[in-house]
RNA sequence: GCCGGUGUAGCUCAGUUGGCCAGAGCACCCGCCUUGUAAGCGGGUGGUCGCGGGUUCGAAUCCCGCCGCCGGCUCCA
């Protein structure tokens, strides 16, 4: 058979010939380094049968793309020292993930960070013990089950049960410890060197919250001491990015015991909260939308129209005035449902576009909890668009649009997803068929490049999420556009069309930053604190060398308060270097340090954050600069 | 909610196997210094050791329960 090389050559090998065959016949050498292969461009094991007319790419011990096969290997040698150190564990899953690898398990007793230690050290004993061969072998179901049956590997068994019939059943050995794995896998144990055992979590078995909660290993691994040393370095300056550590530091938010899952704001914080409220109401305008303010507390009536006190009453906060059930609201929806319908409405009237900058309370578990990223009480930048179906695909690239050029506003940037039909929802499937057609649409027609989440979607409708990462990597969902044929329905909303008939609203909702509280957590990650100019708290602060300097800095800003730049003087008596030391680690863009020079010549020497002294500038040009730096929300490069 | 970890001053942390009135730096207050681009000097205030029980002659330290937080799982903006 032949097979197709990346330069295009041909490689002519006998019929059942594997990736390993194919790296032998090009040297010896390759084949000696080859940790895996690509065939077609898809990762796969070397040890497997090539067909006539594959493409082949041959990863080696040190190629980037063959990370996940040496972190997997690693996570084969843990549940080998597990194995070794706590006999009576049951092993379940250890697949590579984005930045190492984890391995699920049963201990018949509960483990600690300490047994972390053991575990690395038992992984080390073997792996310096001799280098192990990765063995693979195809073995009949019957066989496989039995044999994990026997062993008490109930995981395995059941692992076994759930892969479709048709689906060979393979077998890892290396040493003493045998896996039901999909593979692939090194050739042998030789290459793992740098790798080091992470944390510990609990994991329910195949995600499943009411399955048994086993306890993962998490792990990493690198071809190269120096990579992973570089990669835990990372982690560590990521952490002094962390919103939560940036937040309380600066002085914009603080968390207390008493308010679990809901910020404090401080003054710095809310002026940051309050320029991007403002940037949104800007663009709302922009965008023919009009704000409207809509009640915090309802009658459980209303959630029982919308359907939330069937499909979502676990995450509301319920209570009750004079015997009857109210909820607190976790959506704007069923309030600008309600608001649609206190008047009838012409096709000529429609689109109408409500946004409201919304109060919400979700009853999130304890647990998910996380800093600004994960709160129970939050204001969404929300928006709900009435429109005919005519209009709908319109509305929704608008949407999309309007997103995007939030986003570029910040610099950040965002994955696309299509979140489809969940188990637990409300209507039929045309409807959902319709409204998952007409978002996918949207994003084609704007040549969105997007990921398919499947089940993902709200229980009224589907939707497409907008995700960016904090400084650890993990995803979050930030904006939001959601196609909604329910509450059309449940609410009973209608608008008179040309032929004078009662025709169905669609209705979108749809929020940008998503919420401002995980948007600025996530700003601050992404900035280090370092916001733009027009966003930061304290735009410009003031430092006078000396007493004598007092007025001059009055005087300056004076000025650039009377400009509307957010200007503070420092006038403590403490020296001008640890004044700059304090103004530079509380991320103040702008510093002016004026003394007997600058009172003299009526100028003010710049120094800008994070840069050195700038010299003396006149103070008039530098209050048309700083205007128009904050008037176009220019972003630093 | 679940698994593991963790909780000492406003913040960052020390507090040997339970044993003198629980310490340091920063912040804050007072005083001195009058400062030229990342921390001038001296003094002082400040702690229910997360909360509640228990063991003990004696608990920040050991045990139990609760709460918060951290890392995950589940769930979501």
């Amino acid at each position: 058979m032949r097979i197709l090389l990346p330069d295009d050559t041909a490689l002519e090998l006998p019929d059942g010939a594997t990736g390993l065959d194919a790296a032998a016949a090009i040297g010896p050498r390759l084949a000696a380094a080859t940790a895996a292969v690509k065939v077609n461009g898809e990762l796969r094991d070397l040890r497997l049968p090539l067909a006539d007319g594959d493409r082949l790419q041959v990863l080696r011990v040190g190629d980037d793309e063959a990370l996940p096969v040496l972190r997997h290997s690693t996570a084969h040698v843990l549940a080998e020292a597990a194995r070794h150190l706590f006999p009576g564990v049951k092993v379940a899953f250890g697949p590579p993930i984005d930045n190492g690898f984890y391995y699920d398990f049963e201990f018949p007793e509960p483990i600690t960070d300490a047994d972390l230690e053991r575990l690395e050290a038992e992984m080390r004993r073997i792996l310096a013990a001799g280098e192990w061969a990765f063995v693979r072998s195809e073995v009949p179901r019957a066989e496989a089950r039995a044999r994990f049956e026997a062993e008490g590997e109930v995981y395995k068994v059941e692992a076994i049960d759930r892969l479709p019939a048709d689906v060979p059943i393979s077998f890892y050995r290396q040493g003493d410890f045998v896996d039901l794995c999909r593979g692939p896998h090194l050739q042998t144990s030789k290459p793992i060197k740098a790798f080091r055992l992470q944390s510990l979590a609990g994991a329910y078995w195949l995600g499943d919250s009411s399955r048994p909660q086993l306890t993962r290993v998490y792990g990493t691994a690198f071809w190269k001491p120096a990579d992973l040393e570089a990669h835990l370095h990372r982690i560590e300056e990521a952490k002094r990015r962390d919103h939560r550590r940036l937040g309380p530091e600066l002085g914009l938010f603080t968390f207390s015991d008493v308010a679990a899952g809901t910020a404090f704001w401080l003054p710095n914080g809310t002026r940051i909260f309050n320029q991007l409220v403002g940037l949104s109401r800007e663009m709302c305008d922009a965008h023919g939308y009009t704000e409207v303010k809509t009640p915090q507390l309802y009658d459980a009536e209303l959630w029982k129209t919308s359907g939330h006190w069937f499909k979502y009453r676990d995450h509301m906060f319920v209570t009750e005035a004079e015997g009857r059930p109210m909820g607190l609201k976790p959506m704007n929806c069923p309030g600008h449902a309600q608001l649609f319908k206190l008047q009838r409405w012409s096709y000529r009237d429609l689109p109408q576009r409500y946004s409201e900058p919304g109060l919400l309370h979700r009853n999130e578990l304890s647990g998910a909890l996380h800093g600004l990223l994960r709160v129970r009480h939050f204001v969404q930048d929300d928006a709900h668009i009435f429109c005919t179906p005519e209009q709908a695909l319109d509305e929704a690239k608008g949407c999309l649009d309007m997103a995007f050029e939030t986003y570029a506003q910040f610099g950040i940037e965002t994955t696309v997803e299509l979140s489809t039909r969940p188990p637990e929802r409300m209507g039929d499937d045309a409807q959902w068929d319709e409204a998952e057609a007409l978002l996918a649409r949207a994003l084609d027609d704007k040549g969105l490049v997007y990921a398919v989440n499947e089940g993902d979607g709200a229980f009224y409708g589907p939707k497409i999420d907008l995700h960016m990462t904090d400084s650890l990597g993990r995803s979050w969902q930030l904006g939001t556009v959601q196609m909604d044929f329910q509450l059309p329905e449940r609410f009973d909303l209608t608008y008179t069309g040309a032929d004078n008939g009662e025709h169905r609203v669609v209705m979108l909702h749809r929020a940008l930053f998503g919420s401002y509280e995980r948007f600025i957590g996530i700003l601050l990650e992404d900035t280090g604190g370092d916001l733009p100019l027009w966003l930061a708290p304290d735009q410009v602060l003031v430092l006078p060398i000396a007493d004598r300097h007092e007025s001059y800095v009055e005087e300056v800003v004076g000025r650039l308060r009377t400009a509307g730049l957010r200007a503070r003087a420092d006038l403590r008596g403490e020296s001008v270097g640890k004044k700059i030391a304090e103004a530079e680690s509380s991320k103040v863009p702008v510093m002016l340090v004026v003394g007997d020079r600058e009172q003299e010549t009526g100028q003010v020497s710049v120094r800008r954050h994070g840069r050195r002294d700038l010299g003396a500038h006149d103070l008039a040009g530098l209050i048309r600069d700083l205007r128009a730096e904050v008037g176009e929300r220019r972003v630093p490069v």
